[in-house]
DNA sequence: TCCGTTGTAACTATAATGATTACATCGAGA
DNA sequence: TCTCGATGTAATCATTATAGTTACAACGGA
């Protein structure tokens, strides 16, 4: 199947870049160590813009947080770069035959179901701060 | 975003018009409930039938449940047709800037993060079976 | 044997993703 | 003020998944 588009990883790797070093934040320099072109960072950072995560100095640049690191979830970065139209991520054919009594009802009931999963998996991600991925990312790095 | 695609709900229809009529149940009929073509049907049968959901008898047909309607969950239709190649719904982008202590250590603490949140979202799947389901429908459509 | 059904292959259209080039615009510093 | 580095964004292209459709071989019960 199709996952998730890696711009939702890719956002977290900006936003731990951006938090460790806000001095040299680049897209260029960022584009080096996710390995992918800078355009491809730049419309990230506009979505996490939009979504209120960063401010963005246009002309010589800068990029910096615009709320604490510990005050970022991994749902919120999630929301800001894999937004569909209403939120869901499972899909449900439509226009079944309403004369048959599951196409009749198998859309709400699926529905039903499916927004409790999601939600359990929106809670997970809601659980962790950036401010305890990075610390994780110092562990690992040692330096830093 | 991308979302699911239809074929897990489709999945779940087909199950559930076969709990509820398992004579007629052929793929021009499941078609018309669905709204689609029995090609479509067919190709998703055939993943179910993979996964030993059902038992197809080829020729002049006739689909049936290969296990009892609680002993199927929605986890188990999940993973019949919307399989990744390791299960992973999360893509994480690869081949980082290893030299980076951000890229050398994103990867494996986003993806342990992902699991985590995944597997909260399968358990919610694998809490409810096609029998509640199929139950919620009758309910609803009051016959049956 | 006949006929309805399944199992598949092949083809098309559509859409999301990711990469890339190009260029207008901004703003700090010389 | 002018230059230069950086951002913002449009446009294009290749790739891939999905969904729909036609076509046809093969199966098996009546």
């Amino acid at each position: 199947m199709k996952k998730f588009s890696s711009r939702y990883s890719i956002a977290v790797h900006i936003l731990s870049l951006i938090a460790l070093s806000p001095a040299s934040c680049t897209s260029d320099f960022i584009a080096e160590s996710v390995n992918t072109n800078p355009v491809i960072i730049r419309r990230i950072i506009g979505m996490l813009k939009k979504a209120g995560l960063v401010h963005v100095r246009p002309g010589t640049g800068g990029t910096y947080l615009q709320k604490g690191l510990d005050e970022i979830t991994l749902l919120d970065v999630y929301r800001a770069v894999e937004v569909a139209d209403n939120g869901n991520i499972f899909n449900c054919h439509e226009e079944t035959n309403p004369r048959c009594p599951v196409g009749a009802n198998i859309e709400s009931v699926f529905r039903t179901k499916m927004v409790q999963a999601q939600s359990a998996m929106e809670q997970e991600l809601d659980h962790v701060t950036l401010k305890q991925l990075v610390s994780e990312l110092k562990e690992k790095s040692g330096s830093i």
